[in-house]
DNA sequence: TATTGTTATACTCTATAACTATA
DNA sequence: TATAGTTATAGAGTATAACAATA
């Protein structure tokens, strides 16, 4: 196996959308559950960008400001996400998780860990100090982008 | 760093939708363009396993029969997808590419593996061998339980 | 009678356009 | 005048219900 970079991709290519498709299967079985998978994702960018304004999470989701405006109305409606008005610039929002919205992607985040965890203990030690290396690596590369 | 199942999962929910989403993005770019995400990936799924039932993709997508009934309507009109009558059980139906919509997912395919070709280039060959033989578990991991 | 798929209808999500408020 | 966000309206996409055809 000539492990090329093209060999790689390959690879990757074939194993990562499958690896997704657990993942959002693990998730739908948890999540809060009448949330679609646009809300969802944004309670995880709020989560890891707290004080966000509305055009940023909308740029980052893929939506558009009206859209993203009514979504999120539906999660401040059901107490997942605090909306306040900026101090500095009062036409801006900051958004950020209520507790509760917290606690729902902590619960998430966690069966997500447990259920691949579990996948992976018939690893040998060996392979998975492997694979972690490998993530690493990996994550470095497609990381850096999002800026 | 202790690479237990635990971190190393944690490691794996990090990057595994980092990466996936940089292939969704470099699929949008490419895609026939005006095809929706679960449309494409009925082409995907059908790719894989041609003359399949519509029953056996709805399922494996996630929707209901009648809106991929009316999914593969839209697929057909554009000539991507063939939908014939089963020869053994006429209520059935076997869905299978055409020339074009085999063409169309082999240049996105190519595309993505470029793609990701371009940022693995970086790595010294021994951190590819190991990413190779990783992804290689995880897909074996990952793979058993789609029957 | 059960199963595969389609048609009819309603609802949700998202987008474009028009608007309000602040800078 | 430009920017951040909301409200109004319209167009996709999806679901549930009712139906047609074959097994």
């Amino acid at each position: 196996m000539p492990a090329t970079p093209e060999t790689c991709a390959r690879e990757i290519l074939e194993t990562v959308p499958l690896v997704m498709a657990a993942i959002r299967c693990e998730m739908r079985r948890i999540r809060g559950s009448d949330l679609t998978i646009p809300q969802f994702r944004t309670l995880l960018y709020i989560g890891r960008k707290p004080e966000s304004s509305l055009s940023r999470v909308a740029d980052h989701i893929g939506l558009t400001l009206p859209s993203m405006s009514k979504l999120v109305d539906g999660l401040v409606d059901r107490a997942l996400v605090r909306r306040v008005e900026s101090r500095d610039d009062r036409r801006r929002v900051a958004l950020s998780l209520t507790r509760e919205g917290a606690d729902l992607v902590g619960r998430v985040r966690a069966a997500g860990r447990r259920s691949i965890a579990r996948r992976l203990s018939p690893l040998p030690q060996e392979a998975r100090g492997e694979m972690l290396r490998a993530m690493q690596a990996l994550r470095g590369l497609f990381e850096e982008d999002r800026a």
